[in-house]
DNA sequence: TTGTGTTTTATTGCCTCC
DNA sequence: GGAGGCAATAAAACACAA
């Protein structure tokens, strides 16, 4: 800026326009952003300023109003992105709870799969109160649990008879496998 | 009252369009 | 090449806490 035209600028005053100026230019600047020369004039005429004023305030309130729609789009982008982060961890977590189902799964999987391949073998061994017992083909599994469990003297009611699939035989890993020598 | 931060008016330099 | 727009910036005016 040369010294020439801060001089004018000091001595010149700079003064706010008055409220009615600015509700006018507000008024026109929701109808027209960008208002053509003629407009301008007309203005400038109206408000008792100069036409450069009037243009000048159109710029300056193009750029304010550009950089308030810059914040708006920011706040919606943040809050979109914190509700995105927010599910993210839901689902990380909920993913973790899978994967540590899916390992016991396989777990109890890799037990079944024993058990049928010894079933193969045609021997089986129970070992209940230090007696070995052979099972033999046409004996199922829940069979020889209840054999089992029988010889113990556990079963107090006939409601106690589980099944294969209502015991918690294969949800406990491992620990219906320790009825099970072979 | 004064220092400081914010808003508003104005300038400058560059770019695009006709 | 001139007119007009935009980004960056200066500087005056204003708001407000200490």
């Amino acid at each position: 800026m040369s010294s020439n035209i801060k001089k004018i600028t000091k001595n010149s005053r700079r003064k706010r326009f008055s409220d009615e100026q600015i509700k006018s230019l507000e008024t026109t600047f929701e109808s027209e952003s960008r208002p053509e020369l003629h407009l301008k004039q007309n203005l400038a005429n109206n408000l008792g300023l100069q036409p450069r004023q009037v243009a000048i305030w159109f710029q300056n309130k193009r750029a304010r109003s550009k950089s308030k729609q810059i914040e708006r789009e920011y706040s919606m982008l943040k809050s979109n992105y914190d509700n995105l982060a927010l599910q993210f961890e839901a689902l990380r977590k909920e993913n973790q709870a899978l994967v540590i189902q899916a390992q016991k799964l396989r777990k109890m999987a890799d037990h079944s799969k024993n058990d049928v391949e010894n079933d193969n073998k045609n021997q089986i061994k129970i070992d209940i109160s230090s007696h070995e017992l052979c099972m033999p083909d046409y004996l199922e599994e829940a069979d020889v649990l209840n054999m089992a469990q029988i010889a113990e003297g556990s079963l107090a009611s006939p409601e106690n008879v589980c099944s294969l699939e209502s015991c918690t035989f294969l949800d406990n890993t491992g620990g219906g496998a320790e009825w099970w020598e072979f």
